[in-house]
DNA sequence: ATATTTCCCGTTACCGTGCACGGTAAATCA
DNA sequence: TGATTTACCGTGCACGGTAACGGGAAATAT
């Protein structure tokens, strides 16, 4: 514990020298200063309580076998004298393995979920030092099966907490509600199913970053057409996370400029010559300056303006790829609205040690991570 | 620790039941299972090494009085059986009590260190986990008296470690050149000066910002003219952190548009009647429908363009305010560049604490946190 | 009346490290 | 050769909680 220095001067021994209390005090001059950390252990409150310190552990835990009186007086004493438990010496003592496993898909490198897993990764080292691991289970997104599966593997193997992006709707609500009827915390994160099991989430507004989108789109003045680029969507019981994305954005442009006119335009991402003959065609039968896409994939459209050389147009996309800021720096997308998908994840895990682990309440449910603009001018600052 | 469940099925048995290691393991079908951890002690090591555990401290420690035989042993052991330290165990044991002390001007509400401090409370928070004690020392950023006063109190009290904002370039320096030979870690927050003995930086890339600003003040299109409003400044000896800002500002425009007119125009912060008289000159002499500041003042700018009901200016400003965010919304604002002040304050402590407790080396020094562009549409979900 | 249960509570053995302390063998000194 | 220093190293307690264990007193059952 801090002493105060032998050689102190008087007018620094007047300001903290009688300090007892932990915490810091307003001196003169607008001067804090720091005070003594005075340690209350639970040996102190059993001692003032005039009970032992098993008593009084079991009144923190809530484990009954204490009179009314006792646990009253414990109370008490434990909020006269501001008792924290040492949570070092919490941890150290209980015995107990925490695991949170974290249920995303399989992504390739430079794709969406890159960044989560990033985030995953910052969280797992933050989990360690609460004792706590972590780890990641993967999935085929387009695989329901693998998906099931590794639901059976998580149920199988009871984590204290789950971290999930819902892909597939009913399999996910199955999921969920088994993991309700056992008592494990789950955290959504990039988007959440309209249920209310859940323990927090984390994620971007969808409806106002549609509605943000446009408005970067258009610069604010009138434009006469958008070219709305999608994904060709073949599989079914897929949720469309971008949905609402789309609809924010269509708000916005009927209710500012209800004469611009709206089109869609379907590409395969996974075939690059039908993608080129697409939006050859585009441009030639309804061309446009500005174009927009509601998922991570706005490289797409970079490679084919970049190929056909085509400059001018506005392009707008989402989420921080390589090959989007690529884009971006070689001008070719004016600018992505990211959400710091890494944070997400990383909050997520907190989220679950908060509760599962200090018992701490969590201060928000819902929570709705800032909409990132970036342009070539402070995208290479971003994270 | 956690066991094999009993009525695991074979297959899960077969993924995960014979894992040793702590860590990860990646099974078939893309499927990442967690292992078990394993828990190895300082015991374990010390067995395995056939020393005492007091020999695996002390090569643990460096604090020599082993054999090199030995601790060449110890040593590999250690990396044969991946052994961690125990955290908790270790600071439990450890008597030492760290501190950190914030030394941040005094500010009203609602003004720009508001955001830092609440950056600060997240960083006593976080080191409160770790039995890190922070407080705060506050100064008159006009008089550099007290800010000498409050550099040696903190001198006096002889902390882990300091977090600061330069504002007082010389004293400044004489006060990190005092800590530096006390062997006290100090990191810069917000500004930095240029030199060397400084443990981390956190802040905005300035030039940088001032680049970014002129781009969305433009949208990238000519103008003709900028008026730059500054606060006319009476002090010497006070730094200007938003001088790299303006340069730029300025050299985004001179490498863009040449031809564009760049004034500049002094306002007062204290006197109302007369900031509305440089205004009221400014649109009669110079009109210009592009107005910014550097600072984190243009509510000021807000404020006299809402009293004169004067729409359709561009103005730019920089910094989360309250105040600045309800020009935005009102409209008064087209855009707020922004840095997270609190996260680099949050991360200015725990980089102290990685440091100087858990003794860990530091990614980076200099870290430039991200630039955030603020408008009406995504300004209600910053933070 | 004794036997048994219930309710409360104190005792105690840890958890994994840090570090002071003391001890042993080898090296140096007298 | 014996005494002392030096270089190494093991032991044991402390750190603040946790939770199993067991026991005493009161309440209830037999």
């Amino acid at each position: 514990m801090w002493k105060i220095p032998e050689d102190a001067s008087p007018d620094f021994r007047e300001n903290i020298g009688y300090l007892k209390i932990s915490g810091f005090r307003r001196a003169g001059s607008g001067l804090i200063v720091m005070s003594v950390d005075s340690k209350i252990t639970i040996n102190d409150v059993a001692r003032a309580a005039g009970v032992s310190k098993g008593t009084v552990d079991r009144v923190l835990h809530n484990r009954g076998e204490v009179s009314e009186k006792s646990r009253a007086r414990v109370l008490e004493v434990i909020e006269e004298l501001g008792f924290r438990p040492n949570v070092y010496a919490s941890m150290l003592a209980t015995r107990k393995d925490y695991r949170i496993v974290c249920l995303i898909p399989e992504f390739q490198p430079g794709e969406f979920w890159e960044l989560t897993e990033r985030g995953i990764a910052a969280g797992t080292e933050m989990a360690l030092k609460y004792g706590v691991t972590v780890g990641t289970v993967r999935y085929d997104q387009y695989d329901m099966e693998s998906f099931q599966k590794a639901c059976a593997g998580i149920l199988e193997s009871g984590p204290t907490g789950v971290v999930l992006a819902p892909m597939f709707r009913s399999e996910t609500l199955k999921f969920v509600k088994e993991l309700s009827s056992k008592g494990i915390h789950y955290v959504y994160i990039d988007s959440k199913l309209e249920e209310d099991g859940y323990l927090a989430y984390f994620g971007m507004p969808m409806y106002q970053s549609g509605y943000l989108c446009a408005d970067i789109l258009t610069l604010g003045a009138p434009v006469s057409s958008v070219n709305v680029i999608r994904i060709a969507r073949d599989k079914k019981g897929l949720s469309d996370p971008t949905l609402t994305r789309r609809t924010g954005f269509v708000d916005y442009i009927s209710e500012h400029f209800p004469d611009c006119e709206i089109r869609n335009v379907f590409l395969d991402p996974k075939d690059r010559d039908m993608r080129f003959e697409v939006l050859d065609r585009m441009f030639e039968e309804m061309p446009s300056e500005h174009l927009v896409m509601f998922n991570s994939r706005i490289h797409l459209v970079a490679e084919y303006l970049k190929e056909r050389n085509i400059r001018g147009c506005r392009v707008i996309g989402f989420d921080v790829l390589e090959k989007n800021l690529s884009a971006l720096r070689d001008g070719y997308v004016q600018a992505l609205i990211a959400q710091h998908s890494d944070q997400q994840a990383t909050a997520a895990i907190d989220a679950i040690i908060e509760t599962a682990v200090l018992h701490r309440p969590l201060s928000k449910r819902d929570n709705f991570t800032q909409m990132d603009i970036l342009n070539r001018y402070n995208c290479d600052y971003y994270l």
